[in-house]
Order: C-alpha cells, then structure tokens, then sequence
DNA sequence: CTGAAAGCGCTTACAG
DNA sequence: CTGAAAGCGCTTACAG
C-alpha cells in the first residue's frame, strides 16, 4: 500500500512537505504543492486517518449516541442533519447506540479515558448527577440534542415542550375541551430514560389556564410499556383511553407514531375521532399528514445540523455566545381535534 | 490522558502483557488478566482505536456509501441493520454521502490507496466498467446492497425485482387489466445511477405474459426529475398519467413513496384510486398500510444485517458460500388494486 | 506465560 | 519555504 514516504520520493521532497502540501498547512510554494498533489493523485495516495490521528492527537471523529434505533423518524433525520455539517468539516460521524442502562454505565464508565472521538452528539438521554459530573470533567465538547436539562453538556439544543404543551392545551380550551389527557409514549422496559417532562408539561399547562385535577387523565407509558410489541402497547393503551371513566374529550398524544396508530386503534372499535375524542400528536412527521393529525411541527434534521455546527465549533477550540438553544415548536391544525361535541 | 503504559505501569506488567490481557488475545494468566482489567477499569482506560490500528493494519471501521439522505426509509433501515451486526463485531459503521458523480468519482478515485476501512457496504450504486474494475483490485471486501449487478462486489444482496414485477403483472392481468403502465421515481438531475432495472422487468413480465406495446405505458423518470421540488415531479407525474390518451387502468410505481404522493395528486383532481386507477407500489413502508397501498413488501433491515454479516465474514478473511443472496419480495393486497372497471 | 524492541504512518516543533 | 528527527500509543513477532 503506497505511504506517504512513497509519495515524497516519487515527488522528490521530504515527507514534511508532503504532509502539509496535502493537508494545505503551513508554507509550501505554489509549485511544490501543486507537483505533490499531482504525484499523490497519481498513485491514489489518501493519507491514513489512523496515522494521522495518533500524529496529530484529533481523531477526526464524532460519536452520535441514541437510546434507539437509527431509523426512527426523529434519529435518522437528527442524523442526516449532523452528517452534513460534519462531513463539510471533514469529521467523520460514528453512530452509537446505548440500549440499556448497562450499556449506559459502561458507556459513561470508559467516557473519562477515551481519546477515540473529538466530541460528541448525545440524542435524547436523561443524564444523572454523576453522568452529568462525568461529562463536566471530559475534555472533549459534548452537545445534548433533545437534551430535556443542561447539565453537563457544553451546548444543548432542543424544543420548548414547556410552550409546546401550552400551544396544545390553549388549542384544546379554544375548542371547549374540558376533559383532557395525556397519552405517553409505552416504555422501554430496560432504559429509564424515556422523560415526563412533555407530560408534565401538559399538566403544569392545564393547571396554570384553570383546569382542576378532576378534568385531567394520565396514560402512563409503563402501563403499556410491559407489553411485548408496539402493536400490543397501543391496543392496551386504547383499551384503557375507552373504559376511562369519565372520559376524557381530547387527549395530547407524546408522538405522533404512536397517535395515529392509536387512532386507529380506537375507530377500529367505533371510537370516533374527533368527534369523540379530540387528538393532538407530536412532530408532524411523514404519517401526519395523511393522516391528518393536528399535531406540534418539529423538525429533527435541523436540530442535528445545529448541534453539529455547535460542536464544530468547539472542537475548533472557539466559545459558542449562544450555547443552549431552544426551538419552538409550531402548532400545526388538522382535522383531529375539533370542536367538543 | 492515561495511556496503557501508565495501565502496565500500575499494574506492574509489561505493555505487551496489557494488550494482550485487554483483547484476551494471546496466553495471559488468568490472574495477571484479571488485576490489568481492574487497574484499567480504575483508570477508566480506554485503546486508542487510532494507535491499535496504526499498529495491527486493522481499522476496525467500516464505510457504508450512499447516495442518498440518511433519512429515507431504505437507507435508515439498513443502516439501522448493518448497525446491529457490525457493532457486534466490534467495528464502527461510518456512514459516507456521495451525491454526485464528481463526489463518486473522487471516491472511487481515492479507493485503492484507502486505508481507512476494513471493508465497504456500498447502497444502491450502479457503478461502471472502470469502477467495478478498482472494486476486484481492491484489497478490502466490498457488499453490494441493493446491487443491480453482480460484478465488482465481493457479495451482494438484493432484491429479486424480475420476480417482483412479474407478481406485479400477474395480479393485474388477473384483475382484468388490458393497459397497464410503470411510473419511474423521479430522477436525480445530478446524478445517473437511478436504475431502470424494475421498470425493464416490468415490461419484460408484461410482453412475456402477452400484453402487446400498445397496451403498455412508461412514465418516465427524467420527465418529471427536472422539477426542483418532490411535490413539483408528483404534480407533473399525475398530470402525464391524466392527459395520456388511451390511458392506462392501472399502473405500477417504482416506490411507494412516489405511489402514495401521486394518488392523493390524483384523487385531488378526481380521478378514483382504484376504479379509474389502480396502483401498485414497492416497498411497503410505514405509509403504505396506512394509504391501504397494495404493494410489494421488502426488508431493508434484514438487507442491511445480511450485507454486514457478509462483510464481517469476509473480513475475517473467510469465504461466502452463498456470496450473492436475492431476496424475493412478497405481494401485499390491499385496497389501491382492484378488478378493473 | 511474559517482556524488550521494532515499527505502523503520520504530524509538528525545531532549525535553517 | 523545506527537511531531519522525535514521538503519538499501540501490536506483534521474537526470545525466553
């Protein structure tokens, strides 16, 4: 395999020239630079990312973490999104899925001495006080995309569920909703990171425009969680939505996968939606619009992009002014949440 | 930052003896592996993936190319299962763009000097004479996913998409449709690849089950791949199906994507999926149950598992008994194909 | 079972 | 602008 040594003798110069002509550091005259190239174009020379890296001390390298798969609506655009700006600026990104708290403890256990990323994206995790200690004591920048607290991370991005949650039950209130719910989203059963903070959201929201705790439902995501498929979650959490004792008019439904397919679940059984029960989903993605689900726009991709571009230009050794952002979410109307009655 | 010579150091043995404890290669007491494993637990020890590579010749990374976004449904689910397998296996998946033919030429040009992966998955790619010429020189293995021919790859997996149009036509000259057409995906206007394979075999299955030239139509790809937008090329696409005299009663379309987009095109301007239209798409995704598309059902995870576990076999330096696996994909009946009329 | 030593292919002060 | 040399942190024959 051709080296950068051999590059340097088929060019005649030393492999210090070489190494910066082709990186286009450092003084290199315009003709040298230009034969290097050439030679190296010639024998299909790419320099060692290996090499480099222990050389240079940069990996070159990001680690994206996820709790989930990667080809869920939200980590596969996020994904796409931190893809573009990393490859503009020559990082490679590396995908990470931490599935279990195990996973997660020896994940944060080897974090301290790991030199084999220059940062790092964490998607959607709940960190503890000692994760957050962990992250506050590394070297390397770390960005919290959909990062529910600030802790720890040297920038966050995410979206107002606060606002959000407030945008649906003022829409819901409008509408003469006066018993309202919210549907989580069923557990992982291994992981205890899935956050209330959306729920709770709703609930602090509900409370602050008048509603009492008579007028509120709770659909707790463990209650459905323990189920074996995701099929299974949503039968039994359309089971427990129609045996309610005084049922609830509207509900706000944690995302918008598990909405719809509650939808459906629920007319499958006579349920009328909306005309029995209002839904507002969560993200307005692909399935939404078909279905036609009012529903709270996020958009992941850009959220990827930003927390890339952040964490470029920490890796860069620059300050971020605005570290921690937060995107509103807009509310989007459709024809699954009307008018009470 | 600790390295292992501060890990042999405190654990008072060589730096050989830690590598070799560390990766459980070698004879190590069991004793002496014991006590470098919990000095480097303390230590929160971590292998510098650079220096091990630079030092084995391995990477230990793997690059999965595509032309496409991250983010559609095909490419988030293999990645999603080569993810699984490779991460087994103890190799990083590093996912590579390549959008244009200048950026595949780059590519393909830089690939025999490339010593930054052990092997490559490379994603709905047609390559050239001259490219499957540099895949055979290469010294690392290379899968096909989604490869449309064989050469070059050192295995590949796909789809059997003669069989697939075959069942396509079966179905509709069982329903009783005499005019029956295929409708391309957009194309790509900066890039050749689109394959024209499924619409080929398309036309293949009909002329060999009968159909004469006139009872065929080709909705043509690069007819509507010069629109900027996605909903630009649906809207053109409809159009065309419209205006076509003699027109077809049912048509097959390259991916349900593009099937689903252009019924709701169709039916917002009155005409009736399936009684003046039937449809068939490919792929069956997420939207396709929902749209009640009667489709053709393909994995692309399990596509994704089997093209790692190829690789990984080949990495290790075994050979493939079955290097190149097709899959047939399997007809779902739904509502958007009915008896003509 | 364990260690000393060479070497993987670069980058980067340091000198000139 | 260019080169000689040290060194990044491992792995792996080679010896014992």
């Amino acid at each position: 395999m051709t080296s950068l040594k051999d590059v340097a003798a088929a060019a005649g110069v030393s492999e210090s020239t070489v190494s910066r002509a082709l990186r286009g550091t450092g003084r290199v005259s315009a003709a040298t630079r230009a034969r290097v190239q050439e030679v190296a174009d010639r024998l299909h020379f790419t320099l060692s990312r290996s090499a480099s890296s222990l050389a240079s001390g940069k990996t070159m390298r990001v680690t994206m973490v996820f709790t989930d798969s990667l080809n869920t609506w939200f980590n596969s655009a996020a994904m796409q999104g931190a893809y573009e700006v990393l490859a503009d600026a020559g990082y490679d990104l590396v995908p990470l899925i931490v599935r279990t708290q195990a996973d997660l403890r020896r994940f944060f256990d080897q974090l301290p001495g790991n030199r084999n990323a220059d940062g790092m994206i964490v998607v959607s995790i709940m960190l503890d006080q000692k994760q957050v200690g962990i992250l506050e004591d590394l070297t390397i920048p770390s960005v919290g995309l959909d990062a529910r607290a600030i802790g720890g991370y040297s920038a966050t991005v995410r979206v107002d569920d606060m606002n959000a949650m407030r945008q649906a039950v003022q829409l819901l209130n409008s509408l003469g909703h006066r018993r309202i719910g919210f549907v989580e989203m069923p557990d992982n059963p291994d992981f205890q990171f899935s956050a209330k903070l959306r729920s709770g959201a709703f609930f602090d929201a509900a409370r602050s425009m008048g509603y009492e705790e008579g007028d509120l439902s709770l659909f707790e995501g463990r209650d459905f969680g323990k189920f074996r498929s995701f099929q299974d979650a949503v039968s039994e959490a359309a089971n427990r939505i129609i045996s309610k004792r005084e049922r609830p008019t509207a509900v706000c439904v944690e995302t918008d996968d598990f909405a719809i397919a509650l939808m459906y679940a629920l007319r499958k059984v006579g349920l009328r939606v909306p005309e029995d029960l209002a839904i507002v989903g969560f993200d307005d993605n692909a399935l939404s619009s078909m279905a036609e689900l009012t529903t709270l726009h996020q958009d992941p991709q850009l959220m990827g992009r930003m927390s890339a571009e952040k964490l470029v230009t920490l890796m860069r050794g620059k300050t971020l002014s605005d570290p921690h952002s937060m995107l509103q979410a807009s509310l989007i109307l459709r024809a699954t949440a009307t008018r009470v009655g």
